[in-house]
DNA sequence: CAATGTACTTAGGATAGACTAACTTCGCTG
DNA sequence: CAGCGAAGTTAGTCTATCCTAAGTACATTG
């Protein structure tokens, strides 16, 4: 079995390497909250190991092995499963869910993820968004395309938002802006990037700054 | 925050300071599964800390202070909370629930106790029969009576089974002995103490020996 | 009351996972 | 191309939790 320690190594370096082919070590150590010499260290350990879980080369940094991207995958499965059970059985509300998640998501017995798929009828998406892998561990793509980046004028639907700051969910579903919510680009403030948009049938409109738009990740309309 | 170590070695005495007054060394390691020296180290860095959370003495054992009493019923609500979640939602049999409990009992919040305990509508028993310790961490007594002490003619009503050996539970259950179910002894053998039974309106009997009628608690019959 | 067995403790050490401090690499800039 | 800064590594420690081996205390029993 693994530790939630190496859990958490291999869960990161799978979000890292999304973008760019390898994680480097200040990247880790900045997601993790721990030093960068814990990390080296982690890492070589990793590498070692009989079954590596990760490729790690010496200031290159890390990418993960075949087996590595399946325990990610596992884990973040179980993560996805976890917080919506949480937002959708228990009621947290989707600013409190990862936390819970985090540590609820080592513990886990096989048969605990499959009952739980079951239970909430094998969902595909967990309360940000964010596709939850099948049993397969197939994962679908989601969209990477930041509210942000949409011109004054385009119309676009909320596919999906950053879960790392509970804050900004917080601010973001008091304004009912989900998964799901029809946007309207108004305008956009040229120095700044402050964005105004209409938010579907609700009254008003509402301005974000580019902090926040950058968090937000939406489908174009059709 | 306690570590899942710390929360095990309380449970643990808990449980052992039921009847006796003091938990040994012995016992505790045996439990746990861990060497005696382990314990001695173990108690003795528990017993030394700030706000103790055990009363230890040389040679005699260790009783949980006022405060470590306080954490031990709050595992055990916790353990008995998810074990009634897991087989009554998740439909994990009875028989498999307490090691995935274990597990779960020392990473879930106060938040996701609360939730779970009204999703579940305040229940006061675990599968198993044992009673949920409540909110103000109040428990109900449950019975001292084990099956095997109860005479030929006598009926009863099971109140509850030791949850410690999967197997057994994994026994009963498919005899239907489950927490509710009226028993009456129709005879026990002067040596061996096996006792033939004759459970409720199920067809037939089932004979039972005293490694098993010691692990089953009952009510005497009103 | 000496011998013995069981329960308990001490001493010394292992491992996982983290830390700080100090050093190395390497790309970039002037 | 020398020098600087950021990223990365090494070395040495620390804490939690466990271990084995060896010794101690105490109750029982002949």
């Amino acid at each position: 079995m693994l530790s939630g320690a190496t859990e958490d190594y291999l869960k990161t370096i799978f979000s890292l390497t999304r973008d760019s082919g390898r994680a480097g070590t200040k990247d880790i150590a900045t997601k993790l909250g721990v030093s960068q010499a814990s990390v080296t260290g982690y890492l070589q350990r990793l590498a070692g190991a009989e079954l590596p879980l990760i490729d790690y080369r010496k200031r290159e940094g890390a990418a993960l092995t075949e087996e590595g991207r399946r325990k990610a995958l596992r884990v973040i499965r179980n993560h996805r499963l976890l917080e919506t059970f949480l937002h959708r059985m228990l009621g947290f509300s989707w600013d409190r869910v990862h936390d819970e998640a985090c540590r609820l998501e080592h513990v886990i017995s096989a048969e605990f993820e499959e009952k739980l798929d079951a239970l909430l009828g094998y969902p595909t998406h967990d309360p940000h968004g964010d596709p939850i892998p099948g049993r397969d561990l197939d994962m679908p793509i989601n969209s990477r395309i930041a509210l942000a980046e949409l011109e004054p004028g385009e119309e676009a639907v909320v596919d999906r938002v950053s879960d790392s700051d509970p804050e900004l969910l917080s601010y973001l579903g008091k304004h009912a802006i989900l998964p799901g919510t029809r946007l309207t680009v108004k305008a956009v403030s040229p120095f700044d990037r402050n964005m105004k948009l209409c938010v579907e049938k609700k009254r008003g409109t509402i301005v974000l700054g580019p902090l926040v738009t950058r968090q937000i990740f939406v489908e174009r309309n059709a």
